[in-house]
This record gives structure tokens, sequence and C-alpha cells, in this order.
DNA sequence: AAAAATATGTTGCATTTACAACAATAGTAT
DNA sequence: ATACTATTGTTGTAAATGCAACATATTTTT
């Protein structure tokens, strides 16, 4: 007798959103807190553009999980402070604008990594280093999933 | 050396909003392909009411965390299908809206809950069941530390 | 070679969402 | 008693978001 599922609240999916929800507007307070001028979303593609210099607004979106027209807006805010550059490139034959970190991008993203991350941390500090880490990997496992099930109009 | 945390994007955060958004885009996807009327949001409201028979409005709002102006605007979706009725009522001295899911909004909840079930079991059926409850038990933990952290203007 | 389909980025718009202001009522303070 | 504050729900509005349409260029099809 499984009576966890009977209630959509009580499945891991909704679980999930909530505590996404939570984590997401606790980020918000803290970014305000701390007058971090980027927005999180900022802060995001920022960061995922750091890993993976030269990749493109598509292929950016895709990381990010919005749509190109947000992307590219989210983009145009990050290149009005030269925290990155775009390169009209070409990729597979494509006319593409490849993006890149700057220095500034750079430094600007140690400086929020060194204020957030004590915050950050305090949050899971009653969870065990080593249960943080299997959830992550669960997760990852789960979204991977997710990513072959979804139509990503992208 | 902890190399993981050094970039946001390699965060349990980050995993979970990430992950939560698919979550949601797919949710979406399935409501939208099985022609199921009412939002994912209305139906977590609904839920969440068959749960907490004569919760008031606000504290439904803290449940589904949303605010109050748009957890009156799912009510009122919910309330001209009948799926719910709001009965003015006191609490605490207070006049409050108290909300009860009506034998229309059961038979839907019911419905919606056989037709997305296998479809939602789908997606974890990689993941052991132990895995998903200890996920869900730690994300469950960390929620409730999350509500304690944040502020919550409801 | 012409036409159709695909890929990439941008613009416009309609929906969603959050936040502030308001109305009504009740408790608290001066 | 009057004024101030707090609670609950609604309305209005500005910002965020997603989706469709467009412009441009390339590949594929006929």
């Amino acid at each position: 007798m499984k009576c966890k599922e009977l209630h959509y609240t009580d499945s891991i999916h909704y679980e999930l959103e909530q505590t996404a929800k939570l984590m997401r507007i606790l980020t918000a307070q803290l970014f305000e807190r701390l007058e971090i001028s980027i927005s999180q979303d900022e802060y995001a593609a920022l960061d995922t553009i750091s890993i993976n210099p030269g990749i493109c607004q598509r292929d950016l979106a895709k990381l990010i999980i919005k749509d190109r027209a947000n992307t590219g807006r989210i983009l145009n805010c990050l290149e009005k402070n030269n925290f990155v550059t775009r390169l009209v490139d070409i990729k597979n034959n494509r006319l593409v604008k490849k993006l890149k970190i700057t220095q500034k991008g750079i430094d600007e993203l140690n400086f929020i990594n060194t204020k957030i991350k004590s915050y950050l941390d305090n949050i899971t500090e009653k969870i065990s280093q080593e249960e943080v880490d299997r959830v992550q990997e669960i997760l990852r496992g789960f979204r991977l999933d997710l990513e072959k099930l979804v139509e990503m109009k992208i």
C-alpha cells in the first residue's frame, strides 16, 4: 500500500518545485541585501559563459534553460556592463555570436562568489557533505532524464 | 581542495533550480497533451485544499508559495469551475474566506491523478524508490531550513 | 536552379508574476 | 475614545517571461 504518492503535493516533483522556488526567493533577497549589481539569472549566465568560452547564444540558452529572446536580453545587460563580449563568428558554417567573459566579468564573478559563498554554504550546513553530494548526483541523473523527455523549443 | 563549489552552476542550489525548471516545463507539456483543463498551479492549489479543508486564502498562499494576489486569482478560476467553495468565516476573530473542495473538485483531482500518474512515475523509473524517498526526505529538511531563512511577505 | 526547410538572433506582444496600494475589520496604545 | 498597527483579501501596475513572427543566412529537397 503506497500512501505516499496519493497526493501530488507529496510527490518528489512538487517537493522539488517548492524547494527550488524558496531557493530562488532566498537568492534574490541575498543579491538584494548584498547589493550585487546583476540578477541571479545574469550571474548564472556569466558563470556558464566562463566555463564555456566561445559558446553561442542558442547553446547558452539551452544550458540556462531560457528561450533565445530572454537569453539575448540577459546578454544585452552583461554586454552593456562589459562583463562579456559578443563576437560574430562561424559555427558549422553558420553565423553565430560567440560569447566570452571579459576580465571585468571574471572579477565580478569572483567578487560575487566571495560575497555569497558563506551564505549559500550556511543553507546546507545541517546536511552532511556526503548527503549534499548524493542528492546533487541523483538530481543530476534526474535532470538528464528530464532533458530527454522535454521538448525544448529553443 | 574543494573544486566542486567553485562555480555556482555546479552547486546544488543551481542544480535544484535547473531540475525544477525542467520538471515544470515537462508538467506543463503533459497537462497540455492530456488536455487537462486546469493549470498545474491550480492543480497544486486544489490538492492542497483537499488535504487542508477549511484553510484560509493566506495560509494557502504560504503553502503553495504564491503571493495573496495570485492565490486569489487561482481561486477565482477554481471557484468558477465549482471545484472549490469560498465560505466567509471567522478565524482568530478575523473574517477569512475558508476554502473547501467540492465533490466536483474531488472528481477532477482523482481524474487528473489517474491521468498523469503513469507519466510522472515514468520519470523517476530509473531511480530506485529508496533513493527517491531519500532525496525527497533531504529536500524536505532543506526546504524547512529555507523557510526559516526566507522573509516571506505573504 | 528554385523552393523548402533549418539555424541563429532579434523584436513585438500577450500572459504571468510580484509588489504596492487599498478596503474592511480587529486588536493595541496613548 | 481616538489613533495607530496588524490581518485578510482585492485591485492596479510595472516587470519578467514565453511564444510567435521576423530577418538573415545556409542546407536540403525537388
